[in-house]
DNA sequence: TATATAGTAAAACGATCGTTACAAAACTAG
DNA sequence: CTAGTTTTGTAACGATCGTTTTACTATATA
């Protein structure tokens, strides 16, 4: 054994993401990097191995520490329609609350989806895997919402897409114009209260 | 009065656009957009002034060449929902039949909301002046279908939000997953079906 | 045809990019 | 305390970025 490392690498991939997420990956600068965590570019490339490296880390992070505790709520066995209210309620409430400054604007794989991914097959399919994993959820609520038999699986599918398309265009939009970002966000929460009536939220 | 330009500027925006299109404004190197064009910096220079000019005129081209005929069905004297399930429908075959190898995926704009739009001003007032002409054409559209006075504000403006939505994350996914960007189209069709029942096609 | 003006070609510019090499520093293990 | 291993700071790398300069060519005008 040698000398340990001293910085925690969750930390510095959090700093990392969060510079992606602001910037996007051409954009940020190892410069940059540095800047954001503390980090000279020898730790870095020690740490993971190239910049690229960074960013799968960081999108793997954004993964586990942002999309999966969202996705979370969709799937508690709820018997209504309220945990569908509640992700876009939430997701709602942390677009408007959060500080006019704040870098954590939209999507970071929506981001991806827009830039990196046309032309990288790796970020192609974590997008598409993000993709799926929402609508997965969505679907997931929404078959809970329901009373099991009186819906087809046609429009349970038009349903999905729906609020998936709402959930990623607010995130798309958020970087424009924040306040039509929360209206979308409403209106999939509007959506899901015509189609569940008796919803308690 | 010297030399005459022997080239057209019209036909070298619209190759500038077509590579910012695929690749993102950083992305698009000028080596790139000499290739593209089939000029020397020199000549791009002498006629747009900078990398940035340039991309403005692709971005004011795209605007004229692509969307705004896109969004003239819309505005069309129909009297049902026909103009809504052209528009749709027109995109959905135009994202199906284009070459698997074309550059031309999803929406120049789509993705300057995720990239520059976040960073400079300039470029998201055009992402939402876009996103501003969208909505306004799907709400004349909406409201020539409509039998005027039964319904309300809220409820049409929550369904320009849910089409604009469609549309806007049918162009988003299409550089990821091209049959699930169709889906997207469709369901929107589908949903304008299912709001005016008696619609033409 | 002479001249002025404007378009084009080629090269070099300084800046910045991600990456690597090297050596000093730091610390564990024996 | 020493030996050995790992982390870190510094500097330089070659490549590429957008831009500018310089010189040359072509052509409309007089």
């Amino acid at each position: 054994m040698g000398r340990l490392q001293t910085f925690d690498n969750g930390v510095v991939v959090q700093a990392a993401r969060d510079l992606f997420w602001d910037k996007g990956y051409e954009a940020a600068s190892l410069a940059d990097l540095e800047a954001a965590t503390g980090l000279g570019r020898s730790s870095l490339y020690h740490a993971f191995g190239s910049k690229r490296g960074l960013f799968d880390a960081a999108v793997t992070d954004y993964l586990e520490t942002v999309i999966r505790p969202r996705l979370a709520v969709l799937r508690a066995g709820t018997t209504d329609a309220s945990a569908l209210l509640d992700y876009f309620g939430s997701l709602a409430v942390a677009t408007a609350t959060q500080a006019p400054d704040s870098v954590q604007t939209g999507c970071l794989l929506v981001n991806c989806a827009a830039g990196l991914a046309a032309h990288d097959d790796p970020t192609r399919a974590v997008v598409e895997g993000y993709r799926i994993e929402l609508s997965a959820a969505l679907r997931h609520a929404l078959l809970a919402a329901s009373d099991a038999e009186h819906s087809a699986d046609a429009v349970l599918e038009e349903r999905v897409r729906t609020l998936a398309s709402l959930s990623m265009s607010a995130m798309l939009i958020a970087r424009v114009n924040r306040t039509e970002a929360i209206a979308l966000l409403n209106t999939a929460s509007n959506q899901v209260r015509a189609w569940f009536p008796g919803s308690s939220r």
